[in-house]
DNA sequence: GGTTGCAATAACGTATACGTTATTGCATGA
DNA sequence: TCATGCAATAACGTATACGTTATTGCAACC
């Protein structure tokens, strides 16, 4: 009853962060320890180990007697997290052109980012938001991974995690992302010419816009919790 | 057999994070759930609970059957997790400064800021390196604060975390903080001032020259891994 | 002597048991 | 009717048991 190279305890890491994700644990909503169990087909205990983790990172809340309560967040925590994230990819975004500058990164490791902003463009003329959605997270993935610093890695996915629900549920109802799209050709740009604090206002401003748009639509909405 | 407040689970966490910041579980060493659980008094439920969430913190990895082993940081990661700590902290020194112009934060409620820069001032002035030392975490911790970003504050949490050991190790190896205590200062003026983009590029050259002597430091130490 | 394989050990992953305690519903009394 | 208290319930925190499996040491063989 041991691992078949994933333990339970990982399955339910993973498929826990699945569901919620996806928005079928919903965000505000409480679950019993012994429901999860039973809904992936184990014992309290590796549900109970992934819950722990998962509040560590953030993303559930264990109440006790009250279950494990799915994190939801409101605009202005949003627009709060998209400001973390703003600063973590600008600084990504300097860290990457001033190794172009340096040459520590030649200009053929930029392949991805140029194939993401790509892929971005052909899907922006095709209406294809969910393949555009691929492309700008390969992008933003990429980015980070070439400034080779891991632990801004992990601040990274850690805070794009927290936004990862409403980025899925918003997608089809924002208008197409063209200034999103031209605003990587433009980080893309200021890269390739080696050129860091541009990269870095580009991207920082980048990121502003997108906050923007996302808190416009969700006030619109009237959303107060996502 | 149950909580008076506090869960064995919590009191490991607690625990094993002293033991950790305080260095008497060395960074690269390894120990085992259940001798873990001997020295803490509790079996090992709570502990693993624990290590499974200091390691969604960062703080220590599982590695199965060759126990839980504390995170060590290269030199360079030092440098990586400054540069993060940088950009994040100077978020919030433009967001105080920002509020201080628009007025959604009054003059007054900068009191702990310049508390703790007064305070730098009267240790440095006695050579109270310890003292010191906490009037930096205050400023630091006050300045996050302020910015009422509470997902910021958690990154920020989550990042100094990993320096700490090295901060209290090195602390009584390093000059006097002369220039730092200048930086916290002149930070404060430009939130004073409401200049978010002074306070934010002074911030970060702060945390540039922090970064700069601690490393050298370490490196002069011949220190691979703390 | 070195290598290979097997047996013993023990650390781990996970199920389960159990005492504790918050919560809920009902009954009783105002 | 509403409030109060008690009993029943069940969710949780944690100890423990147990099967699995990696590791280690030793023996046998090359």
């Amino acid at each position: 009853m041991t691992s078949d190279a994933l333990s339970n305890t990982d399955r339910a890491v993973a498929e826990l962060r699945e569901l919620i994700f996806s928005g079928r644990l919903a965000p505000g909503s409480n679950h019993f320890e012994q429901d999860l169990a039973d809904k992936l087909g184990m014992s309290r205990t590796p549900v109970r180990e992934a819950a722990l983790m998962l509040e560590a990172q953030g993303l559930v809340q264990i109440q006790p007697r009250r279950g494990v309560r799915i994190n939801g967040l409101s605009v202005d925590e949003m627009a709060d997290i998209y400001d973390v994230l703003g600063v973590l990819e600008a600084l990504a975004a300097e860290r990457v052109a001033d190794k172009i500058r340096t040459g520590a990164l030649s200009g053929t490791s930029l392949g991805l980012l140029r194939e993401s902003t790509a892929q971005m463009r052909r899907a922006l003329d095709r209406g294809d938001r969910d393949s555009w959605a691929t492309a700008d997270e390969m992008f933003h993935t990429e980015l980070v991974r070439l400034a080779g610093n891991t632990h801004l890695e992990e601040a990274v996915t850690r805070t794009l995690d927290q936004v990862r629900r409403a980025r899925m549920m918003t997608l089809h109802l924002r208008d197409l992302p063209v200034a999103s799209t031209d605003d990587h050709a433009a980080v893309l740009t200021a890269i390739e010419a080696g050129d860091g604090q541009k990269a870095r206002d580009v991207h920082a401003a980048h990121r502003r816009d997108a906050k923007d748009v996302m808190v416009d639509l969700l006030r619109r909405m009237g959303t107060h919790q996502i």
